[in-house]
RNA sequence: GGUCCGUUCGUCUAGGGGUUAGGACACCAGAUUUUCAUUCUGGUAACACGGGUUCGAUUCCCGUACGGACUACCA
């Protein structure tokens, strides 16, 4: 096998979304398991789709992601440069070639005659409706101009394209990786445009350029590329770059979880789930969007799922580290069908992989959001915080958000909860609970444990009963960690005033 | 409309001419637990449809339906 080169080819149009991560995790995973190289160029060759910020939010969606780039934008390499806005010289050359050549033309139709001619071939109920073989003899262009006229039109300045010129009725083969052959006749293919008006490449001629220049073994991209890559094959064949020409791979789409269509920002929201990586404000709307890492996702989670969105290895095997989907991973194993896009199945490997943490990482979570709201920790009892909550937390920000008691005295009660469980029992069963404690010297789950089997012996009452009534009046909350470690972590004072807190205020319901 | 691509539990998918069609997420139930969660056990649940080919088709072929992508001087 040559050597593997693939290349990730956004274009700086607002945040990526999350299948172009996949797009980009899938062509990283190939290059690493083929010691092949890794290539980011950013297709920047529509001036009036550009957005400020997004190329650096591309750059650092992937750095974050752990997606790294051996070769491209901001990385620089042998085919510099890899903005296709800086290489415009390069594709005018091309395109000049294939003039030369007779495989392209000028063309000075407006966009009121391209508007015209369509309309006319509609009316006529004409299958194809194109710029092609059928219709560019009618056309405003340089086969149908004579030379001298196409010659002054271009030194007056006139706008002008080049086109390619298809041939009509040409099996066009293309044999994907993923699909395997396509054929598409080459009479479905109109005269594409190569060059636009303002001097810059259409996606097309600078995507094979490149690809050829860059030395591109595989090109892996999404399905909505499928039906122009036979325009693409044409193009190889044109410039006679044939035997050179990138292996295809199409990946099937992300569509969203409910109904039908592709995963779009609209469901995301509705859903209540990021489809970008990061924060996004657009720059001109001033459309704030969340992303996975500020919602607390964490990268080799997201990676892990998005990598089983289309492809999966054949063993029952769900967890992947980054080492093991690189040495697992295969083009042949990428499913073909389109895959919905579940949250679900995130959240539950965020939670596999937060677990997988050691105490002392998911304390530096739990002390970075104290951090924000400035409260002091002592890296002992962030310790015990953590592992009481470890088992329950699906991002790391539920450390605090749900084991704020641990440092806030709670003002906010279940009620409800309260209402059908706090009675003459639990008064006297924690009263006498207090009054125990408050002869220790210190409190920890041990004695807090006994001290409680203590009182139920004294007072006859059963412990689970008083139980619930304790969590709510430590925590405010029904559910929680264990109510013995949270004793000992909030300590003896704290735990006596939020009992003597709830004695006093809890009232016994009069039914 | 045209071209291309696709279709296995609700979701991600394995499988492949003869299987009790497997796993994971989600969901439900039970067990454990001071609660929630965890953990464990169990459960519901799928080959879009119609024709062929074949002794046999979910698997191969052809249609149909449905879905999707594309159909720009956007990528």
């Amino acid at each position: 096998m040559k050597e593997v080169r693939v290349r990730f080819a956004p274009s700086p149009t607002g945040a990526l979304h999350i299948g172009g991560v996949r797009t980009a995790l899938y062509n990283f995973l190939l290059a690493r398991k083929h010691k092949g190289t890794m290539i980011l160029r950013i297709e920047d060759t529509d001036q009036n789709r550009f957005v400020p910020g997004a190329e650096e939010y591309i750059l650092e969606s992937l750095a974050w992601a752990g997606i790294e780039i051996d070769e491209g934008v901001s990385k620089g390499g042998p085919y510099a440069p890899y903005k296709q806005s800086e290489r415009k010289a390069i594709y005018q050359k091309y395109a000049q070639q294939l003039l030369n050549e007779g495989k392209a033309y000028y063309a000075f139709d407006t966009e009121q005659e391209l508007e015209a001619m369509r309309e006319r071939l509609k009316s006529l109920h004409s299958s194809d409706q194109q710029y092609g073989s059928g219709t560019r003899m009618q056309m405003k262009n340089s086969l149908t101009l004579s030379d001298e006229e196409v010659k002054q039109k271009i030194s007056s300045g006139q706008p002008y394209v080049i086109r390619l010129i298809v041939p009509p009725n040409e099996d066009v083969k293309l044999n994907d990786l993923i699909r395997g052959e396509v054929h598409v006749n080459s009479s479905q293919i109109d005269d594409k445009v190569l060059m636009k008006s303002d001097g810059m490449p259409t996606y097309h001629l600078a995507n094979v350029v490149d690809d050829y220049l860059m030395k591109i073994s595989h090109v892996i991209r999404g399905e909505e590329w499928l039906p122009s890559a036979p325009l693409h094959v044409l193009l190889y064949k044109f410039f006679g770059w044939e035997n050179e020409m990138p292996q295809f791979a199409h990946l099937p789409l992300l569509l969203k979880a409910d109904g039908n269509g592709k995963l779009s920002k609209r469901d995301a929201d509705k859903a209540g789930f990021p489809i970008f990586p990061l924060n996004w404000t657009d720059p001109k709307t001033k459309e704030f969007s969340t992303g996975f890492r500020e919602n607390g996702y964490l990268p080799e989670a997201l990676l892990n799922f998005l990598a089983f969105l289309g492809w999966n290895p054949g063993t029952e095997q769900e967890i992947f580290s980054i080492k093991e989907l690189t040495e697992a991973f295969t083009l042949e194993r990428i499913g073909k069908a389109g895959a919905k896009f579940d949250i679900h199945k995130a959240q539950w490997y965020n939670q596999q992989y937060l677990r997988t943490k050691t105490d002392e990482e998911l304390t530096a979570y739990l002390l970075h959001s104290l951090e924000k709201e400035s409260i002091e920790c002592t890296k002992e009892k962030a310790l015990k915080v953590c592992a009481s909550m470890k088992e329950r937390v699906t991002y790391p920000q539920d450390f605090w958000e749900h084991g704020k008691f641990f440092f806030i005295t709670p003002t906010q009660f279940d009620e409800q909860l309260i209402s059908k469980k706090w009675n003459d029992d639990v008064v006297k069963y924690l009263s006498s609970f207090v009054d125990e404690i408050n002869q220790l010297s210190t409190i920890d789950a041990l004695i807090a444990k006994s001290t409680l089997e203590k009182v139920a012996q004294t007072t006859s009452i059963s412990s689970g009963k008083i139980m619930q009534m304790l969590r709510v009046a430590l925590t405010g909350g029904a559910a929680g960690p264990d109510l013995m470690m949270t004793m000992e972590i909030i300590g003896k004072e704290e735990t006596c005033n939020r009992i003597l807190y709830a004695l006093k205020n809890f009232k016994i319901k009069v039914s």
